[in-house]
RNA sequence: GGCGGGUUGGCGGAGAGGUUACGCAGCGGAUUGCAAAUCCGUGAAGACCGGUUCGAUUCCGGUACCCGCCUCCA
């Protein structure tokens, strides 16, 4: 079996991966906070844990593997959106949960086994919470519940800061009736505005952390293998998630291997409003830019180093895919993989290498152009899906957009014409109209192919005819 | 201030202690009525300073710069 070699942060070590239980691999991954739509830094997560969802599986076997990614529906953002608009909590996480789903299966993102969401587990919440009072890790004071960082020991190991150290940097806020300035909130109360449930500490709602340690364990037990999340959420989020679970599941280890995906950045920066740059998946699709373009360009970079989202990185992922699709063509997926690629994937989703290898293969089966090769674009076929590319459905947007076939037979015609008169004049007219128009014309002996390039313009298109 | 990550050719971006990464662009060629597309070939690197070594871009230490987290923006 393939041996799958991944970088552990609380190790901070690349490991050889040995499941628990290899007949139920069993991942979790940090998911959205549902008020808005998801930005493009979202997406990066997304498709890191997908291609290892997609290598598990193949590893291991295709049903035995359970990945679980959450959506956080109770969450004051959300409440201050409520309060904004009028509308009741639930129609915006209906509604953002919905978009969630198209924009990331735009990605070609298989859907996690198991989607929980916070407000469904409340109870379980109440009940870990309870347990942690009860073993003397949290404490209630003035309505709230707080989670007492000195009673674990091992608070800060998975980031490597101490209390003392980060009390030191004096960046934290403290609550007058915290124990500790780094005690964190299990529970806090509600007021008669804010949504919030029943408990014994009275009326309110969960702290962010509390719902991922309820919800994993729920749902994959109180140890599983592998937890996953963008590499800001290691501090303080997945430390408050192992000091709760960890404290309310002694004899369990909780999450065996942690993966944190780097940054994004735009165009050499951060992402943000302030500077400007700051978009959504939904932008860029309805910019006409594929979510598979978008997918190949994020793997284009190993996912623990910060990856830069740029225009140019866009336009060179669709050629590639444009290449690829056409190679493809034709091409059986019968599950055959190249095993440099699986052995790329392996070593700490190594997917530039795998890309590398995947140009490789298109290279050979260019060269051998003339031969059938069935078998081998077939492998391609299937390797290219191990990373989520080319997978079936996902190349509408090679033939979107206006149709061309009047302007592409008009063409072929003329050419016909000019060849048998040796006059080009009316031919070459046309190409420049075309061009003009924005659209790219590819010919060849066989026939033409015309696209529409980012500055189509359709008026002009359609005066020429 | 504390903690963590990064720095590779014009651009993007990997692996490996000593032998071509790869892709894009460029250049040369094939093909084409001309182009585009496609195919073939090709030059170009390892932030800086030390150390280990027969030999380092690859290991170790330091410096500079960039980025992230510590502010419930992934």
């Amino acid at each position: 079996m393939v041996e799958i070699k991944l970088t552990n942060t609380r190790t901070r070590r690349k490991e050889a991966f040995a499941p628990i239980d290899p007949a139920n691999v069993r991942m979790y991954l940090c998911g959205p906070t549902v008020y808005d739509r998801a930005h493009l830094g979202n997406a990066r997560p997304v498709i890191v844990f997908d291609v290892l969802l997609r290598l598990l599986r193949h590893v291991h076997g295709e049903g035995c593997v359970t990945y679980v990614r959450n959506f956080t529906d109770v969450d004051d953002k959300i409440n201050a959106r409520a309060a904004a608009t009028g509308r009741p909590i639930r129609d915006i996480t209906d509604e953002t949960i919905g978009w969630y789903h198209a924009d990331m299966d735009a990605l070609g993102a298989a859907r996690p086994d198991h989607e929980p969401r916070a407000t469904d587990y409340i109870a379980q919440m109440v009940d870990m919470t309870g347990e942690l009072i009860a073993k003397g890790h949290a404490y209630e004071t003035e309505g709230h519940v707080l989670f007492d960082v000195r009673s674990f020991p091992d608070y800060g190991k998975l980031s490597g800061r101490s209390v003392d150290d980060m009390i030191a940097g004096a960046r934290v806020e403290v609550a007058p009736f915290k124990r500790d300035p780094m005690d964190f909130v299990l529970w806090k109360p509600s007021d008669a505005d804010t949504s919030g449930w029943d408990s014994p500490w009275g009326r309110g709602r969960p702290g962010w952390h509390i719902e991922c340690s309820a919800m994993s364990k729920a749902l994959l037990g109180d140890s599983f293998d592998i937890h996953g999340g963008g590499i800001d959420l290691q501090f303080p989020h997945h430390e408050n998630e192992i000091a709760q679970s960890c404290c309310a599941s002694p004899q369990a280890d909780f999450a065996r291997v942690w993966l944190h995906n780097e940054m994004l950045q735009v165009e050499g920066r951060k992402m943000s409003k302030s500077l400007g740059n700051f978009f959504t998946v939904r932008d860029l699709l309805d910019g006409g830019t594929p979510g598979e373009v978008i997918r190949l360009v994020f793997l284009m970079t190993h996912y623990r180093k910060p990856m830069d989202w740029t225009a140019d990185k866009a336009r060179e992922a669709e050629a590639t895919l444009r290449k690829w699709h056409a190679l493809a063509a034709g091409a059986q997926d019968r599950g055959h993989l190249d095993a440099g690629i699986v052995d790329l994937l392996a070593d700490d989703l190594n997917t530039a290498g795998a890309l590398s290898r995947l140009h490789a293969m298109a290279r050979d089966l260019a060269e051998n152009a003339t031969r059938d090769c069935h078998v081998e674009k077939g492998i391609f076929l299937s390797s290219a899906r191990l990373l989520g590319l080319l997978l079936p459905g996902m190349d509408g947007w090679l033939s979107a957009g206006p149709d061309l076939s009047a302007q592409a037979a008009r063409l072929v015609r003329l050419r016909d014409e000019a060849k048998a008169s040796r006059d080009f004049a009316a031919l070459d007219a046309f190409k420049a109209a075309l061009t003009d128009a924005g659209v790219i014309i590819r010919m060849n002996r066989d026939g033409v192919e015309l696209d529409p390039s980012p500055s189509f313009d359709a008026a002009k298109l359609a005066a020429l005819s």
